[in-house]
DNA sequence: ACTGACCTGTACCAATTGGTACAGACTACC
DNA sequence: GGTAGTCTGTACCAATTGGTACAGGTCAGT
């Protein structure tokens, strides 16, 4: 059945967190239990790899939202503009303007990297490349839109961390718009250069 | 006498090591011993408030280090442009083109922040006024330069964040020298227009 | 209603956690 | 060379770690 699934799932989102806040090595069973509300014989009858698997299917949840939420968007959207602006606005919705941090980005940092290294390395490379390849179709010429998709995710993943240290909640959200008006452009095909809304 | 001032400086740089790589939490006295070398009892001589101070005492070394490494030339370098280009040569240096991670960063992301939080705090502040002085030194507006700033110290958060997780050595430099060309214009106080070298 | 599979709380495990106690080695100063 | 003070390795501590075992409960299909 996919009962066991479905638990999975009901158990996901506060494993998440609880791997957010304290990082892979802080996230002990007390807190998952405590966060879950879930009993140990209920953690590890859904997860029986224990807090390894549990951190691959938090990950590997995280994959799916950022596909269909961004992703896809990115590659399908037949507005390539309209696709960036939605990344935009659901990254903010995502990680709540700056007081959620990417769990991603937070594995990246640590010794934990090297365990779920291919799953991390994918997200960022995946997001590079949809993002380019968005870029590309909206206007922007193609050496300088990897460049521009490279810097986009740089400055989220920086702006979070920031954000956090300087418990500044409107940090977030500015870097936001400024990238917004970096990455989306008001140029045509016959006239494809970068022009931010101000300058014109 | 200073002589336990002196051990303390000969275990900062191993304990930071270990903080940087197993973040607070995951960093165990026995990976501490095990690192310095150093048997529990000197361990806990010198640090008497255990693990809490360790890290403290950590935190105030690297801020002492950027202090007097990026910090005063920011402030006193009669050249900004010079003093903005050493910051991103020191930057380069320091984490190792992007091997090594930001433990301020690290410690800003996790439960850790709030225990830290003035020292954290301080450090993003100070870096960020420091540089805003300098851009405006080397011919930014005002209200652009600080901007610049923020933006600047997010990217090289981000671009940490990044590179850890591409396991890409030359992500890091390639982030920095765009950086220095954002960062660094051909302006004069009578024409302070921001131009990359490639513009003019 | 019976059965079989699944689910879950509790008790338990060895290992490790951060931290303390302290005996002895070392050192500087008289 | 004695002595006071500082270091440091070892043994130890209670608490917590990740993980297992398992008895009982739950719930479907028959």
């Amino acid at each position: 059945m996919g009962e066991k699934a479905a638990v999975r799932n009901r158990l996901l989102p506060a494993l998440g967190e609880v791997f957010r806040a304290y990082g892979y090595e802080g996230a002990s069973v007390a807190r998952m239990t405590a966060a879950t509300g879930a009993g140990k014989g209920s953690l590890y009858n859904a997860f029986p790899g224990g807090k390894e698997e549990m951190a691959q299917a938090v990950l590997a949840s995280i994959d799916r939202w950022f596909e269909t939420a961004i992703f896809q968007p990115l590659r399908d959207d037949p507005s390539a503009p309209q696709a960036i602006r939605h990344m935009l606005a659901q990254v903010e919705l995502y990680f709540e303007s700056g007081q959620r941090i990417c769990l991603v980005g937070l594995f990246a940092l640590g010794d934990e990297r090297d365990r779920f290294a291919t799953r991390i390395r994918a997200y960022f490379a995946t997001w590079q490349s949809t993002l380019t390849q968005a870029l590309v179709r909206a206007g922007h010429p193609q050496p300088a839109a990897s460049t521009l998709a490279e810097e986009a995710i740089a400055t989220i993943q920086g702006a979070l961390v920031q954000a956090r240290a300087m418990q500044d909640t409107t940090l977030f959200p500015r870097a936001l718009s400024r990238l917004a008006a970096r990455l989306i452009t008001v140029s045509t095909p016959e006239h494809p250069f970068v022009l931010s809304p101000k300058e014109r």
